[in-house]
DNA sequence: GATGCGGGAGTAAGCGCTTTCTCCCGCGGC
DNA sequence: GCCGCGGGAGAAAGCGCTTACTCCCGCATC
């Protein structure tokens, strides 16, 4: 077949593994065998004391555990895991640990998960931090195939290209193909090809809550209103500004058939970080002077929002009101406080957990949408009245 | 499930170790003696080419390459690991992913870990959520132990109790010994015993930047201080206080010998979050109603203290002045902006992930200390003339 | 033309578990 | 009193890799 194949090994010369990496410094570790003998015991019966999924008499499993704790024994969770094909790591994949908005999630995630039975304490949250970037999602998504995930969780908003949904996509079928389960938290529904089924799937109600809150601004007498977005080709970006645009086709305002594009003109993009919300607020100031609300994407970014404001000698909500989104427990204690989109994020991630370790049953069609609330605070008012 | 019966098979039937599990719906996984056969090679030689770190014949390499990708072949994490006694995976100890002071840390020590060499992509960060609570750090100790994790990082606070510092130290102990990298972050050293190397350690200098914050206090003027300090027993707290009260001690106070009993009364404990920083600034006002600063042990407890002084009727910093710690990204955004001590928190994160990864030497000492730097901003000024 | 070398490839021995068979033993039933 | 049975426990076959040894072959050396 191949070349340079010989074989014929003529002396019994025993070959050798693994020998010489004996003598490292450090301490060879304690494995189920030296537990065995010391219980006098084979290592099949160790292991079974130790999963406690067959029968062993109470006199062996005493001695069992005996020995286990005098040796200090911590059980190899790689050898486990090749051997009974299964994994104590579930991922989750966020755009940002550093922001709250993630941390919140990945918090009640985690929470969720290692709360499993008495084993060994349930699985281990691998968090994953992408960045945003499509790349570096993948090559997540690579890496926990590698260790054979038993679940995946991705959070957050998903990049709308083609490519990228098709290569996740592709990614996730053959995950879930292994035998990995998968949830999106806060990003929609994706449909797997080829009978896979789609992942459960937690989803926030972004347009219904920025509808809302634009509602609000608009029975608050405001008319001209900025939106400060996110990043485009995202779809949370897209259904919050699909929800405030949506409110707005259905309000009174004066421009009539020019609504449309005076929407448009009042609409910069950024990213979701504060100096976004800062320049982008200077931005729309230069463009409408009269403005006098302005909707942020995100708390954070509605911030920045705030902050400009504040630089330009405006005030908030005297001159111009200010929105945000997500309801981060900082806005309630910014001054003045935030009115926002409540959303419950440690419910959401909770659900996340129970559902990628299977202890929840997917919600019919596979996709469960948790509402989002409207908390008015401080920042919004009533336009004042100008000379106009 | 398992035997029950015997079964007397006479005939020489051959075992089968994992024979009937094949007809899974999961189809079987690519392994390397598939990439091996496609290529016309031995699984050795397809290892090879996979870990470059053998030299393998262009033409072979390059027809092994052909057959990963064709096959779509990913290797085993768990497999790899057990066979070659190593891991990809690097645990992050933290107290609370949701909090941003964390999410920062973890963020860096994420970016640093995984911006590994090409084989793979490097390391994966297992960020554990310990909630503050000392049971849950053992328990993620051991857990990481189980998986055999690379390396540790441990982060912020230790709990100052002899029992758990031991048993800590035992955990780490035995981590190290079996390969594992240690790596403090924000904590303070720890000594090993018996001849073990300490873990490098990236301290944060808390007790400078606390006596710094209120130095700049007393020089604006204020004698009346309240401090909101954070739990006890741990070491972050304590440093913090210390810190507070060597400003104090040389300060020129009018109180005299009586200074101390007074600084203690102006002490409340509470927790590291906003709910307790309100409580505690309520309760200082109790105590000492000529109040005309307060110290908060961290920003976000700084902006519990300001919404508690705000609902009190109170201007900040015109009736009192208000500090925080930390300097998160929010601190600079409130209003009024929150004078605080910035923790260069990336930048030690980074030092962290540099260390548990070898990319770094260790400190000579073995601890490395992060300087704090005096933010001062709109919430501090000199007290008003009281009638007093 | 025989010998020495070094590059390139294969063989197979584990890594430390889990799990399937096998097997031993004491006991109640016919 | 012999058979059948079920509870307990052991032997051993892998899981899917890595890697220490071997070995072959072509080429430069003497």
């Amino acid at each position: 077949m191949w070349p340079g194949g010989r074989g014929a090994v003529t002396a019994p010369v025993p070959l050798a593994g693994h020998p010489p990496l004996q003598e490292d410094r450090t301490e060879m570790a304690v494995t189920l065998a030296d537990v065995a003998a010391r219980a006098g015991v084979s290592s099949a019966t160790v292991s079974r004391v130790l999963n406690g999924n067959y029968p062993v008499a109470g006199g062996t499993r005493e001695r069992v555990r005996r020995a286990v704790a005098e040796l200090d024994y911590v059980v190899n969770g790689q050898a486990r895991a090749l051997a009974a094909a299964t994994s104590d790591l579930v991922g989750v994949l966020v755009n940002d640990v550093a922001d709250p908005f993630f941390g919140l999630i990945a918090s009640a995630v985690q929470a969720e998960i290692s709360a499993g039975a008495e084993p060994g304490g349930g699985k281990l949250a691998v968090v994953c931090n992408t960045g945003g970037s499509p790349e570096a999602e993948l090559t997540y998504l690579t890496l926990l195939e590698r260790q054979r995930a038993a679940g995946v969780v991705l959070t957050g908003s998903a990049v709308e290209s083609a490519e990228h949904t098709a290569a996740v996509t592709a990614r996730l079928t053959r995950l879930a193909a292994s035998g990995t389960r998968i949830v999106l938290c806060g990003r929609p529904p994706l449909t797997l090809p080829d009978g896979g089924i789609a992942p459960a799937t937690v989803a926030f109600d972004n347009r219904g809550g920025a509808r809302r809150l634009t509602e609000h601004l608009l029975s608050l007498g405001h008319r001209r209103i900025g939106y400060v977005s996110g990043p485009v080709e995202r779809s949370t970006t897209r259904h919050r500004l699909e929800g405030h645009r949506a409110a707005l086709a259905v309000s009174d305002r004066p421009l009539g058939p020019d609504a449309e594009a005076y929407a448009e003109r009042l609409t910069v993009h950024g990213t979701y970080d504060r100096a976004s919300g800062y320049d982008a607020a200077l931005e729309l100031l230069r463009r409408e002077p009269e403005l006098t609300a302005i909707v942020a994407a995100n708390d954070t970014v509605a911030l920045g929002v705030c902050a400009a404001l504040r630089d330009r000698g405006l005030s908030i909500p005297g001159d111009v009101s200010v929105a945000g989104f997500d309801d981060l427990p900082f806005s309630a204690d910014v001054s003045p406080a935030l009115t926002t989109v409540r959303i419950p994020l440690q419910e959401a991630g909770a659900r996340a957990g129970k559902l990628v370790m299977g202890r929840l049953a997917p919600p019919p069609g596979g996709v469960a949408t948790v509402g989002t609330e409207l908390m008015v605070r401080g920042s919004t008012a009533p336009p004042a009245v100008r000379t106009a």
